[in-house]
DNA sequence: GCCGTTTTCGGCCCGACTGTTTTCAGTCG
């Protein structure tokens, strides 16, 4: 089995949590921390670059040492470093730390003082009655672990929340915050507004001066199930289907701070932070301050203006090199909603799609779209109702004479079509060649080798009338995994032969995903951004796909269908 | 363990809330 960024991130941090246990240099385990961090969010695959030869100790956060343990993961599967270190803290401590209320300290006291080295000797000794007795631990903490065992058994969604369900609550929990009389001003910071394909919390910014007053009614909140803490400034609850959702009030003066900070990633912050530091500035959640004096802190500019940097979008603070783009004048000029002129994947009743050609069309101009390519599946996709060649043509002339009748507006014929096992494709070449763009994906046989599966694309990508390759990678985020396929080369033969791939913006699939997004920017291949859709509401699912297009570092320019019908067909035209 | 327009040594981001505490450690974000 190949490694993967995740893999060697996975056994980084898993010696940071055994190192925390074993009360090791603080600094030394963030450097581990930092290290998965930065693996985890390359664009390319680092098995990749150990196989190419190439430098890892340039890679930030990765110095000579790190270099060598990662290229040792990679060629053995795992770390010697690991075993030698499970000899002295059993690797299964890990798991406790997992378990709210319990860090490495507690988990370190209860290993030592009861031997408890897994969750059924934790319940037990709680159930006994054993761990208030210990020094740090008392009747409360002891009841509170009970608790959270029974919790972690009873549901397995210790898990991220997608994107799409977060904003279900977000929306509506802003919307009831910003009514309170008290509030002026309510946002949403986190990984939500980074746009991140799924949150772990939701974060909440409110400026009031009645803090206590605003925490007491975000606690009472409808959709709140149950409260964890709440102060004067701050106050998590968990709400129904156990996600968990932090506010923090603050006074107007310090929003832009509070917002940064709260906004992260962590590693833009600490990023920031340290520039600051260098200035001799401190920067917190209340402001940028030299010595005690506020010199800013009211606006995001000013925290960026304090360490001379301008203003950097929330779906860039990855610390993916943003920072250093930002201090060159090299930041992308993303591309917004605004710029999108068309939608280049939808469905209509004729194969699964809930609405009818005309349905779509009305949406599409409603929208303020001058295209929308209709593609509904080929034949065999069965469980879709896909189209035969016959059919097919059936659609293609009722797409004409609807087009007749709309005006400032295309309906596009297209078609979604298999991508066969052997890489062929599942419609005819004459039916193909009326079309005026070809979607190619892959439907079945999802468990090909890596090889085996790439070649396959790489050949369908040998028929000229490929021109858009759909969800490149089949995931669902939380259900199923993208099957093996090395997109590098896929991106290459694209390149090549004049091919494109689309960032699908339905919220379970959010693929391609943003590393590779960023990787296919890195290569200058440019990318659809399309929804998909199978209704007319799923035409709104764009947002979801621009904010991965944004977390790619995509302009414009990148996007094919930021532009009119004619400039896209020039660029689809294959040589 | 990493890193350097103050440094190759000596730093490394910072604060709120809770519970177990008589002044603070641990956890969390």
């Amino acid at each position: 089995m190949p490694i993967h960024n995740t893999d060697v991130a996975d056994i980084l941090n898993k010696i940071a949590d055994l190192l925390e246990i074993a009360n090791e240099n603080p600094f030394r385990i963030r450097a581990y921390r930092n290290a998965a961090l930065t693996i985890s969010g390359l664009s390319r695959e680092v098995a990749d670059l150990v196989a190419n030869a190439e430098d890892l100790s340039t890679l930030p956060g990765i110095g000579k040492d790190l270099a060598g343990k990662v290229e040792e993961i990679v060629r053995t599967g795992s770390l010697k470093q690991l075993a030698e270190l499970q000899k002295e803290t059993p690797g299964e401590l890990t798991e406790l730390m997992k378990v709210a209320q319990l860090g490495p300290k507690r988990v370190a006291t209860l290993y030592k003082q009861l031997g408890i080295k897994d969750t059924a000797g934790l319940e037990k000794a709680a159930k006994a009655g054993k761990i208030s007795s210990l020094s740090g631990f008392g009747k409360k903490t002891e009841a509170r672990i009970l608790e959270e065992l029974g919790r972690l058994r009873s549901s397995e969604t210790a898990g991220r929340t997608r994107l799409a369900d977060a904003e279900r609550f977000v929306l509506p929990l802003l919307e009831y915050l910003r009514g309170l009389r008290d509030v002026k001003r309510a946002e949403a910071a986190g990984s939500y507004r980074r746009r991140k394909e799924t949150v772990g919390d939701i974060d909440i910014l409110a400026i009031s001066k009645r803090g206590a007053d605003i925490i007491g009614k975000f606690t009472r909140f409808e959709d709140v199930d149950r409260v964890i803490s709440k102060g004067k400034t701050r106050s998590t609850v968990i709400l129904r289907g156990e996600l968990q959702a932090d506010l923090r009030v603050v006074p107007a003066v310090s929003f832009g701070a509070a917002l940064h900070y709260f906004t992260g990633s962590k590693a833009h912050n600490v990023a920031i932070r340290t520039l600051g530091v260098k200035k001799g500035l401190k920067i917190n959640e209340y402001g940028v301050f030299k010595g005690t004096k506020r010199v800013g802190g009211k606006t995001e500019e000013e925290v960026y203006a304090a360490v001379d940097l301008p203003y950097i979008e929330p779906e860039l603070r990855e610390d993916r090199g943003e920072i250093d783009a930002a201090r060159k004048g090299k930041l992308p000029d993303l591309v917004t909603l605004e710029d999108i002129k068309g939608d280049l994947q939808s469905h209509t009743t004729a194969s699964d799609g809930k609405n009818t050609l005309e349905e779509m069309a009305r949406a599409a101009m409603d929208l303020g779209y001058k295209y929308l390519a209709i593609t509904d599946h080929s034949k065999r996709v069965t469980m879709a109702g896909g189209l035969d060649e016959k059919r097919l043509a059936k659609e293609i002339a009722a797409i004409d004479k609807l087009n007749k009748k709309l005006k400032g507006f295309q309906l596009l014929k297209s078609c979604e079509v298999d991508i066969l096992k052997d890489g062929s494709l599942d419609l005819s070449d004459d039916i193909l060649d009326q079309l005026d763009l070809v979607i190619c994906a892959i439907h079945y046989n999802f468990n090909l080798s890596r090889e085996k599966q790439t070649e396959r694309v790489l050949r369908a990508m040998e028929n000229r009338h490929f021109n858009i390759m759909a969800h490149p990678t089949g995931r669902r985020i939380g259900e199923r995994e993208p099957y093996d396929i090395d997109l590098q080369r896929v991106f290459q033969q694209a390149k090549d032969t004049g091919c494109y791939l689309e960032i699908n913006s339905q919220p379970d699939r959010l693929d391609l995903a943003d590393n590779y997004v960023l990787l296919a920017r890195e290569m200058g291949l440019k990318l659809a951004i399309s929804t998909d859709a199978h209704s007319i509401d799923n035409l709104n699912l764009i947002r979801y796909g621009i904010g991965q297009a944004r977390r790619g570092w995509l302009e414009k320019q990148d996007v094919l269908n930021t532009r009119s019908w004619s400039d896209l067909e020039k660029l689809l035209k294959r040589g």
